[in-house]
DNA sequence: CCTTGTAACGAGAATCGTTCTCAATAGTAG
DNA sequence: CTACTATTGAGAACGATTCTCGTTACAAGG
């Protein structure tokens, strides 16, 4: 028998630091749209580095239980994923390129309370997603 | 030639009254819940109904085109369809059993708007769900 | 009714995103 | 350096949805 006989590290799965997760990381970290799996997939190895597509599926969905991102689902039905603070927020996507806004809305959480508990309903959460055009892609398509 | 030759009658595609369109209006309007493609292949084949799965998803996604139900997506990636009232309404579902109540929202137009605005966004769109435990599913689990 | 043109069907193949399997690899604590 | 085992990756497996294409059956005209 060797190891396993120290308590002290936290020597669980999730934790150790592989070139892989720190690419993901990376790459997240520089992203200001959601972007799917496959889009990171490709990104990566267009950027010559070298990654399987299922570390990338799990790493993904791994940060995400973590609390480490915010999911969004495309309309043809991919996953998206976006680096994201830590406090309660919606987002504001752009249709045409992406980039999202996170934005707040004090009005919509007590409405969601509200019309829950009106109809007798417990444990409500609410999906408040909103798209459009930004700026810059609003005057490109002018 | 035969035919194709009255001007009268709009005889073009996605009118023809069909047994199959029949049955899966007639399920819809009796439906409370959201439901999948999947499963409403499975009901109807489980009363004898037979139709072809194909033709399930077809109808069902013309029916939504024509704006004659509303559509949602399940956490596991499964489109759910729903036959619902016309005006622009969000929808309370059981987390549970499905049910689902039409619900609307005027303060929550307003606040998609402004913020869309307030970032320089143009043609904002919104996606508002409500989900939780209805009263009888609420009690059950108690 | 009977004919005809063609919309609609349906069985099965094909897609496509995502997950699973399992042998090989590589962090890491000691 | 070594052993333990979390991670990885290639490819198979999956599950929902879409496509293909020969067959069926509305529905308008005769």
């Amino acid at each position: 028998m060797t190891a396993r006989t120290s308590g002290s590290a936290p020597a669980g799965p999730g934790r150790r630091d592989t070139r892989q997760r720190r690419l993901l990381r990376d790459q997240l970290s520089r992203q200001e749209a959601f972007v799917s799996a496959q889009q990171m997939y490709d990104d990566l190895r267009a950027s010559g580095d070298r990654v399987g597509l299922a570390t990338v599926y799990r790493t993904l969905q791994a940060m995400t239980e973590a609390g480490e991102l915010d999911v969004l689902r495309s309309d043809d039905g991919e996953v998206l994923y976006r680096q994201c603070g830590p406090q309660h927020h919606h987002h504001l996507v752009c249709r045409s390129c992406g980039v999202t806004v996170e934005v707040d809305g004090p009005a919509v959480e007590k409405w969601a309370a509200k019309a829950g508990e009106a109809h007798g309903f417990t444990e409500v959460t609410h999906v408040v997603e909103l798209f459009g055009l930004c700026a810059a892609c609003s005057r490109a398509s002018r």
